[in-house]
This record gives structure tokens, sequence and C-alpha cells, in this order.
DNA sequence: ATAATAACGGATATATAATATCCGTAAATA
DNA sequence: TATTTACGGATATTATATATCCGTTATTAT
């Protein structure tokens, strides 16, 4: 099983987002170009973090996406929930009730007892990344980037924010 | 994203060779019939356990699955990296490297901190599955299992046991 | 010996999901 | 009015999961 790659892209371009002056707005083209990723599969995705209410959404000139809300009370599981949706990974498909000892389904109180392991671990995971905010990602990539970018970035940004 | 549905299977097999007795082994074909599972795909399965030293294989009539060692010694995270793979879930591509801002590779120290956040709930996730035993597992299913069911599986073994 | 059982590995087919593109529409700006 | 941009739907492509089949080998029972 693989995470969906659009989850790496989506927490990259939030990042971006919030490191945006207040007022400013990136088109998904530029954000697929600071990426070098592919543009419409890439603007799928930002429509799905505008439908979670994460980004506002902007048409025409100057449009865009920016953050809907400060970075710091977006997590990342906010993000990862957008962009995977929020059906556990975990699927239960009751087999314990298949088979020549199965009996009827009524019998059964509980959900079955492995889906409740599996499900527990589940809930580590989001809880972990609900842990993470936004803001804590941006903080340690501006300490973690390369002065270089930083630099080239900030290039970038000026030349595409009119 | 969606779990491997043989991870479901594959702990329902081992905690069904975890209540066998000492002695007695399953074959692929009673392991599918008792569950109604598709008889060669759940073979590949049991042949993951079998290769990640969960079950011990045995040829020939009398011969199919047994635990290779007590259900308390086998977590659930064994079972699901048997059948899942080790791979983490989480692929970082480093885009954080692509497009006009990137810098050459080398200028990176440590990995992305997007990809560290995901790996952090991913070990969140396998800690969770690791504190739980084949046992606990084992133990939680004789007590919510309804007593029909108990008794039609222990007529079912009768039979299929020699 | 022979026949039957069963694991094992490889090859292949099918179904589903992820990845990716394209198009028409609507809205906003200049 | 022309351009930019988001949005939704449709479709194509690729990868993965699901599933089957076959030949080989090992083991057991007759």
């Amino acid at each position: 099983m693989k995470l969906n790659e659009g989850i790496e892209w989506a927490i990259h371009c939030c990042s971006i987002l919030a490191s945006l002056p207040e007022d400013a707005a990136l088109p998904a083209r530029r954000l697929a170009e600071f990426f070098d990723l592919p543009e419409h599969y890439l603007a799928k995705h930002l429509q799905a973090l505008s439908q979670a209410g994460l980004v506002n959404s902007a048409k025409g000139p100057g449009g865009g996406y920016r953050l809907s809300r400060p970075a710091a009370n977006i997590t990342v599981l906010d993000i990862v929930l957008a962009i995977d949706g929020t059906e556990p990974h975990f699927q239960c498909t009751e087999i314990r009730r298949k088979g020549p000892s199965g009996v009827d389904p009524a019998c059964y109180s509980k959900p079955c007892g492995i889906a409740r392991a599996m499900w527990r671990a589940e809930k580590a995971w989001r809880d972990e990344l609900a842990s993470i905010s936004l803001k804590e990602i941006t903080d340690i990539g501006m300490q973690e980037t390369p002065s270089l970018q930083i630099e080239k970035s900030m290039e970038w940004f000026g030349n595409v924010l009119k």
C-alpha cells in the first residue's frame, strides 16, 4: 500500500501558501510550476483542499488559492483527510461471519476485535498527524531549507506576485 | 487509500492457527473454506506469512500451516508487515528540490520535514500494532464470538483435523 | 512404486484505484 | 470584450490489488 502522492503535494503547497503575504494568492498553475508538478492533476488536489475548507479560491486574474485560516489552525491531518478522504484505511469485511461456522449477523454485538485493533492503530496515526500544525511544518521548512533556495524562492515569488 | 484486504484475512487465519492443538496444521484449502475466501489467492498470502517466518508449512497429506512460535510472541504488526511489505506508506519524492527554486541535492542535510512528520505518524501506527499480540486477538475473539459459532467451529475442526 | 495431498513459484488474467489530461462553463479582472 | 482562473465532468493511461492457473517438489498413505 502506498499513500496518495497528492498528500505530499498538498502539504508542500499549503506550506508555500502559509508563507505568502496576507493578501496574496497563488493559482494552481504557479504552484505546479514551483514544484514541477502536473498542473491539471495538482489542480484537482487543490480543489479538494478548497472543498475541505482549508483554502479559499478566487477566480480570474490575480486569483488563485490562499489559506482560509492561520497555519497554526490547520493540522497535517486536515490536509491528509482532504486529499485521501475520511474513510478508514482498514475496511472490515466481516469474514468472521462467513463460511461453515458463521452465524447470523445479529449475533455479533461488537465490531470484530481485529477491526477494532486496526482502527486503534489508525487513530494513533491520525492523532499524531493532528498534533502537527501547518505552522510547525513551515517553521521547520524555514529553518532547514538551504539559504540559496530561500533566496531563489523569494525572487520567484517577487516575480510571480505581480 | 485502502489497506490490502489480505491483512484482514491473514490476521483471522493466524488467530485460527493460534487456537489449534499444538501439533495440528491447516492447509490453505481449509482456511479458505473456513472463511469462504478464494483459495489460491489466500494461499499467496499464507506463503507470505511463511516467508516472513510467522508460520511453518508442511507439504503433503496432513500438512499445511501452523504458527512458528507462540501467539504471545507474534504481533499484529508482524502479520501486517508480512502481507503489506515493510516499505513506509508515505514515499517522499523530494519535490522540495524540484522547480525553479530547487538547489543541488547535496545542500539538504536532513530528510524533508514533511516526510519526517508523515513517518512519525506511521511509527505511531506501527507502535500501536506492535503492542497488540496475536494472543490478545485470539483471547478477545474467544470472549466475543457467539457461543453458537464456537460450537460450530469446534465441530468443523473435529471433522477437518482427521 | 504409485497415487494423493499440499506448498511453492512463476505466469497470466481481471478489476479497481491512482495518475493524468482535456473540455466546457462560470466567475472575476483589466 | 478578452484574459485569467477555478470548477466539474468525462475520459484516458498506468499501477496496483485481486484472482486464477500451471508445473514442480516434497510428503504421506496405500
